[in-house]
DNA sequence: TCCAAAGTAGACCAACTTGTCTACCTGCAT
DNA sequence: ATGCAGGTAGACAAGTTGGTCTACTTTGGA
């Protein structure tokens, strides 16, 4: 028998990222994995521990993407232009792996649940700090300034083509980007 | 006997905001406003209705402090750096009428009804559209490539203040905004 | 072959959701 | 003073929520 728990964490990471988790009920869940509601239970305390495992395996996605897509690349500015590239990419819906987009599941999710210490916004704050780390390493340069900035822009592209429909504005952003990498803004 | 619609739409406004649109139910909004059940489907044909008047007001409370914001200063460098320096201090709480700061309650909201036909997310979007002319109409150059650049800052500086809880996020958008207004990005 | 582990379906629970409706009350203009 | 618009409290309906539990079946390894 396959792994459930990997199935209801696929399934439910597909309902959640595509129509949010407070829409998303347990039930539905269950109906489209075919899985029974006591082996749900049998894995998971409750349902805010399904949604920190759909948290945890989108992570894992995302990163192993963004990571591939950064990597290689001749110099700092080649690798930056990659990274808004890559966004360009996930926005049209090119990176099956990333589903559908619909926004950052990690900031639609600290906005469905806003109290900042609960453990699904905690989650959402330390996945955008390993997104920054990946882009850290990929760089040869090492400047917070500029990793600020970079990861300023990349978020903004996020909720522009999210909210705006703006699909292009990775690439609204690379002028900016290449402006700061190639130290024309800082120093 | 004061207006009770206004009375329902500030209440709704705060908690909504404040909670999440999904995590308050119309029970909730009833007993902090001191309203009857009557008197709210009296004024509002559905829950979403109220919703639709909870963006409603925020906008108009939001364009107006924005406005305020970026009005005056002798050029646009200046008002650039107003700009952001009122994004900081409505991240900060220092602006009373944006109430206690949860992040943009349009992306928030967009977050919660992912439906692109949906009636939410199109006010949702309406309103960046409208942002984005008010700071068009308090420049003196009129540079879409510019424009552009500086609200995908804005997005990316809510963002993080919201999700990293990085409170000097807009501070660190100030640079590349005034390298950007200056001509020092494009042309 | 047999047994325990892990699956199944789905009834059931209490709490909550939006929305309707009845029955009563209050303040104001005629 | 009377009538009425618009308020009140809250019962109620119908559906959904997350979660528990029983009773049965399937599975795979010793």
């Amino acid at each position: 028998m396959i792994d459930k728990r990997q199935i209801l964490i696929d399934t439910a990471l597909d309902l959640f990222y595509a129509h949010g988790i407070n829409t998303i009920g347990i039930n539905e869940v269950l109906k489209v994995s075919g899985v029974a509601k006591k082996t749900l239970y049998n894995h998971f305390r409750s349902k805010e521990d399904l949604v920190l495992a759909t948290l945890e395996k989108r992570d894992q996605i995302f990163c192993a993407w963004l990571n591939d897509q950064i990597q290689g690349g001749d110099s700092d500015q080649e690798r930056v232009q990659q990274l808004f590239m890559g966004l360009t990419l996930w926005f049209t819906n090119k990176v099956p792996a990333l589903r559908p987009f619909r926004g950052c599941f990690f900031i639609n999710s600290a906005a469905e649940f806003g109290d900042e210490a609960s453990e699904i916004s905690r989650f959402c704050k330390a996945h955008k700090a390993r997104v920054r780390q990946l882009i850290a390493e990929s760089l040869t340069q090492n400047d917070d300034q500029v990793l600020d900035g970079l990861c300023l822009l990349k978020e903004g592209a996020i909720v522009s083509a999210y909210v705006n429909h703006d699909y292009e504005a990775a690439e609204k952003c690379q002028r900016m980007a290449q402006a700061l990498v190639s130290g024309r803004v800082y120093q």
